[in-house]
DNA sequence: ATCTCGGCTGAACATCTGTTTAGTATGCTG
DNA sequence: CAGCATACTAAACAGATGTTCAGCCGAGAT
């Protein structure tokens, strides 16, 4: 199994910093994040963290680009259709699949977008990107409509997707089911699917319908 | 000079120093604001900070019940029907209305839901309780169709609302437009309802729009 | 063998952190 | 009036913070 964690050598003691300050980063948030404790959770020194990365900010700027350099990877697997949408189709529960069940990506996922961060903007442009080539090709194929304004269309579906990931714990608390796991994502996908397909307004024919999935 | 400490803000410096608390703990985040810059922010001394709150913890703590309390007036006055929803009737986009336009308490409410901190789960647990509530009432209306899953139904449209709060800036980034201004809001709003009207799917009958690609 | 060099440490550094303390001014109450 | 409580400040405190520095260790080159 191919693990992402680095491109080359995995353990050197620069990447075992990199990888737990991320950890830490994700949990805390950068700032509560003291440069002795990404040490000793590293096993390391704190001179040896500086000497690694020049300082704190630059730490996390380097973490930025892992986080980046992980979802460019993820993006250009899923435009290589190298990832099979199977059903439901969402690039959340994809990606999510993609990476190790106690992977801290996606919480610092959250952070970076909700931060205002470049970084995470950047994240984001991209993720939309890649949102709007498979909505367009989804049209293209004849599978979904258009829509009179493709472009906020398909940031209404990436953002229904996406949410998932920022709200995850507060959905799972109001749900009492985790809308990512086996059973709550099933719920999800199923409700979702059926508001895309029959719309969310009370028709005029009784709502039956017998599509079962 | 001005009365003793009351609940009843007004000018007295103990609300002075909350307020300046939340501008810049929502900018920054709790963590990376000092209590020296909230006190010169409010221009008095630190010690005075630690005096009327005890810590920069409990202060930390009664910003969050402020806020809370702001989202409790909110949620109040829409239950009794004294905003109305206009055309969208998105719970965000009132609320945002309803505060002053620069408001730091979106962004709070953005960190609050985001750290984890019980105070944000429970703003999370009071929208979707209001959220499940105006769902209900239109289904007993007969306008919206309950589906199969009414829960997750109406979870699923309390964070396609609430989404726009969270990732405003990034939506506004990717579309060119703000999704919460004038003309966002009307073509975000515009999409949103056509799907949840029609669906997301081509259908049989074709509807032409061709203009694009 | 010596030399060198980069990974690495332990202790120190200056600064910043939240908090405490002592003290002042002012208004309220007896 | 004295007495007391309150709003407030200036200065100091102990500890934590990011960072620097002198030096140790082991491996590879000469």
């Amino acid at each position: 199994m191919l693990n992402m964690c680095s491109a080359h050598d995995d353990l050197t003691a620069r990447a075992v910093i990199r990888d737990r300050a991320l950890e830490l980063f994700a949990l805390h948030g950068p700032d509560s994040v003291t440069v002795r404790q990404i040490s000793t959770a590293a096993g390391v020194s704190p001179g040896l963290v500086i000497h690694h990365f020049g300082s704190k900010e630059r730490l996390r700027a380097a973490v930025d680009a892992h986080v980046a350099a992980v979802f460019d990877g993820l993006f250009a697997r899923a435009a290589a259709g190298d990832l099979d949408p199977a059903d439901g189709a969402s690039f959340a529960e994809v990606f999510l699949r993609e990476l190790p069940p106690a992977s801290p990506v996606p919480r610092y996922l959250r952070r970076l977008l909700l931060s205002g961060d470049p970084a995470g903007t950047e994240v984001f442009r991209r993720w939309f990107g890649a949102s709007r080539a498979t909505a367009d090709a989804l049209v293209a194929r004849g599978v979904l409509a258009p829509g009179r304004d493709p472009l906020v269309r398909a940031a209404f579906l990436m953002v229904n997707d996406l949410v998932l990931l920022l709200l995850r714990d507060q959905l799972a608390d109001v749900l009492g089911v985790d809308p990512l796991g086996q059973e709550g994502a099933a719920r999800w996908a199923d409700e979702v699917l059926a508001v895309y397909r029959d719309g969310l307004f009370a028709r005029g024919t009784e709502r039956f319908q017998g599509t079962e999935r």
